[in-house]
DNA sequence: ACACTACATTAGAATCATTATAAATTATAA
DNA sequence: TTATAATTTATAATGATTCTAATGTAGTGT
């Protein structure tokens, strides 16, 4: 149960004012000891629910749009209908679940080395994003 | 430039009937020397431009998702707007140009193997999907 | 405390890729 | 040829995301 003041040092520290709003959103993504995987619309029912206040949808893509660009947020591509973001920044990679939807972290002793052996002139590697699909057995 | 009735033969093994929609976005997405990444909106200009027969956009949707699950295609994921299709359906990764939003492909020797030590009960893996993100350089 | 201004929130509209609908057409088998 | 199911099509619907423009608020300076 961290103090708010924590979230509000950490909005100011990056330039974003700390509104109720952001603060309210840092509670609920960052006042926890595990990271984890969410969408858009599953951020908007957690704030409907566990929180009281109403935060209006383009307050919540705004917020996680900036909190993503000041790297408290990580984008993960699945090529579903809705984007995911990662409260755990680190560089790691993911399960997809498809019969859930839900992605599971990969640590770094879960997967081997990746080596790129390719080198493109003029261009230089921003990310290596490893995604690894699976179904229920059978 | 390959005969119709190799496409014709195509979609028949696998129960698709060759009708004058499909054929036409067989020669344009098989009939090649080598293979490539599109988006449907690409395959309908496309379309537009080298084919003269107007297909409905439905059609080229339909027909693409059959082809998919024919395995004629592969879907490529990136957290774009738009899905990517490959008419490359070996296994194998890709570097995405953020700059000019293109697939490139990563043969088997440009990246080394992917070894996934981390098994789930009751799962199996479906597919290893690695995405190389790069930019220009400086 | 007050006023100013840039930043932030908001409801609602717009966008746009994709999917659904349902009627018309066509391929194929009987 | 006729019957049937598959396919195409125009068009509407969906749904995630982005845009807009009005309103509200936090920080700064007086
Ligand atoms: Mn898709
Ligand atoms: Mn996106
Ligand atoms: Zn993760
Ligand atoms: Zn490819």
């Amino acid at each position: 149960m961290k103090n708010n003041h924590v979230f509000i040092e950490k909005l100011r520290s990056s330039g974003l004012r700390p509104t109720k709003q952001r603060i309210e959103i840092c509670k609920l993504l960052f006042d926890r000891k595990d990271t984890f995987h969410f969408s858009i619309s599953d951020l908007e029912n957690n704030l409907e629910n566990l929180s009281n206040k109403k935060i209006s949808l383009a307050t919540i893509y705004n917020t996680i749009h900036a909190f993503r660009e000041k790297g408290y947020l990580k984008e993960i591509s699945i090529n579903s209908d809705k984007t995911y973001f990662d409260t755990n920044t680190s560089d790691h990679h993911h399960f997809f679940d498809e019969s859930k939807k839900k992605l599971i972290d990969l640590n770094d002793n879960d997967l081997g080395k990746i080596k790129i052996k390719k080198i493109l002139p003029g261009k230089k590697i921003k990310s290596v994003e490893v995604l690894v699909r699976i179904t229920n057995d059978k």
